[in-house]
DNA sequence: CGCTTTTGACCTGCGC
DNA sequence: GCGCAGGTCAAAAGCG
């Protein structure tokens, strides 16, 4: 498995907390009061916030530019890399199959399912692969990104040493979200959650 | 008391 | 069809 170094970088954020992402850029935003501590700025100045409002949209056209420059770079790259590495093992081939259907549903994730408006479509397969960097002492299978799980198992598996934690999302009772959540076997001190 | 975690048993899919 | 490995279930225990 020789990919750590460009999957550490890649798998910063591959759109698995959206509404994290959602806060910390409500977060870096400038402070704006729409509530009541500052009601004379909403009614006095319209022209400032149709301004305001159109330097956003500007804004949010350049970011949307560069993110679908990243994502078609990022798909360039990953179908170089999975050329070389489509061999070995059955089992091998078959995760290699999930990890390309998870780039390519991340990738359509960035580029195309989300519009122009900034909003996503439907999301149909959103499987995704974080990793995140922990303490080697650390026996926790725990990431934080924001949401609520419910362990529903642990799996001791062939190719790890470190058992597989299940986790259901308990957000919603309905809902059907999973994760499973394991140390690296290479690197202990790598969470692997997907 | 209700929710979460643990853990052994069971189910299912896949390769041989 | 069989065996193996991964995934899920569910009862018991723990915790606030």
């Amino acid at each position: 498995m020789e990919r750590t170094s460009a999957e550490t970088t890649l798998s910063i954020d591959l759109n698995t907390n959206p509404m994290h992402n959602a806060s910390e850029a409500l977060k870096s935003e400038p402070r704006r009061n729409f509530g009541s501590e500052s009601e004379s700025n909403t009614n006095n100045e319209p022209d400032g916030l149709i301004q305001e409002l159109n330097r956003m949209r500007s804004e949010n056209k350049k970011l949307h530019d560069l993110l679908t420059i990243v994502c078609k770079n990022y798909t360039e790259f990953m179908q170089k890399q999975s050329g070389d590495e489509f061999l070995c093992s059955r089992k091998r081939k078959s995760d290699e199959i999930d990890n390309l259907s998870n780039i390519i549903g991340n990738n359509s994730c960035c580029c195309d399912e989300w519009s122009a408006a900034g909003r996503p479509k439907e999301i149909k397969s959103n499987v995704s692969r974080v990793h995140v960097r922990i303490d080697p002492s650390d026996t926790s299978l725990v990431v934080k990104d924001g949401y609520q799980w419910r362990k529903y198992g642990q799996k001791v598996t062939r190719d790890n040493p470190s058992p597989r934690a299940y986790y259901k999302c308990s957000f919603a009772p309905a809902c059907p979200v999973k994760k499973k959540v394991q140390k690296s076997a290479t690197d202990p001190s790598l969470l692997v959650a997907t």
